[in-house]
DNA sequence: GGTTGATGTAACTGTTGTTGTTACGATTCG
DNA sequence: CGAATCGTAACAACAACAGTTACATCAACC
């Protein structure tokens, strides 16, 4: 299994709608979260969990019953990482205190806005990278190094 | 007592060190970790960890015996939020896959070193906005705001 | 040289998040 | 109706984190 920190979710959620969008440009109509999960090297659950959380977002869709299985709602070139972020992170990189800090103390009752600022603008530079790929840019870089 | 996601670390580390300095501005020798606890609002030991860790990254040093406690490496204002982020956080915010993916397919073959680009570029942009801050203006505004 | 007060660190607990897995109901095409 | 697939709950295994207790170690000071 595992055993690393930090989250896989953004890679297996981008991992997934390229593949999606590979499919279908190759003339599917759907895909299963089967064929995705054997792309991935994990189960199919894991794949529909994160689908679904995709699709809450607007980026995907599924259909239900026989011949079921997943599509885009939107083209790979118009859905970005920062979508996809978006999508399937619950939160912020960084957290503030555990337990609230001494208010009797003047670095504990001010350092947690002072903190809190700064670690805006460190998801809104994160925000800012992660919007410059589109999984289309994704895509054309795994074919072009094929 | 918790319940959140993120890492608070970075938090705590910063908000010892700006005490600390703090603490030293007033003209105190050493400020032990038990002091610090109570502004963090945490156990003694949790501060003695993280400091630990901040000493072996050349930003404090500690004494030991009677009278021991903790002292600056550098002024508040030679460090930065970037220096305190590396001493005490492990790895990296995003990971490739849990498990290697299918070879067999382009895009499992494929894609984890094309998001291993993304997320280098993303480590980066964090990094870069994090250096912007240091602890000297942290404590700035925090007495600003008081 | 012993007392004292703080660090250094190991060990353990409770909680949470993540990944993987099984199971099974719900749905829809043919 | 039957088959295939989604939808989702439930659970296990594992790691990370915060907190806590306990105790050895060390160095200043009387």
């Amino acid at each position: 299994m595992d055993g690393m920190g930090a989250n896989s979710r953004l890679t297996v959620a981008a991992h997934a709608l390229t593949w999606i969008g590979l499919y279908q440009r190759r003339g599917h109509e759907v895909a299963t979260s089967e064929q995705i999960a054997t792309s991935v090297n994990t189960n199919p659950v894991v794949i529909r969990r994160l689908l679904a959380q995709l699709r809450k977002a607007g980026l995907a869709d599924s259909r239900r019953g026989a011949g079921a299985g997943w599509t885009l709602s939107r083209d790979l070139s118009a859905i970005t990482l920062l979508d996809v972020y978006e999508a399937v992170e619950p939160g912020p990189v960084f957290a503030l205190h555990p337990a609230p800090p001494d208010r009797e103390c003047i670095v504990g009752r001010g350092i947690a806005p002072v903190l809190g600022a700064a670690y805006d603008g460190v998801e809104t530079a994160l925000r800012a990278e992660l919007a410059r790929t589109t999984l289309g840019d994704v895509l054309r870089d795994v074919l072009r190094d094929a």
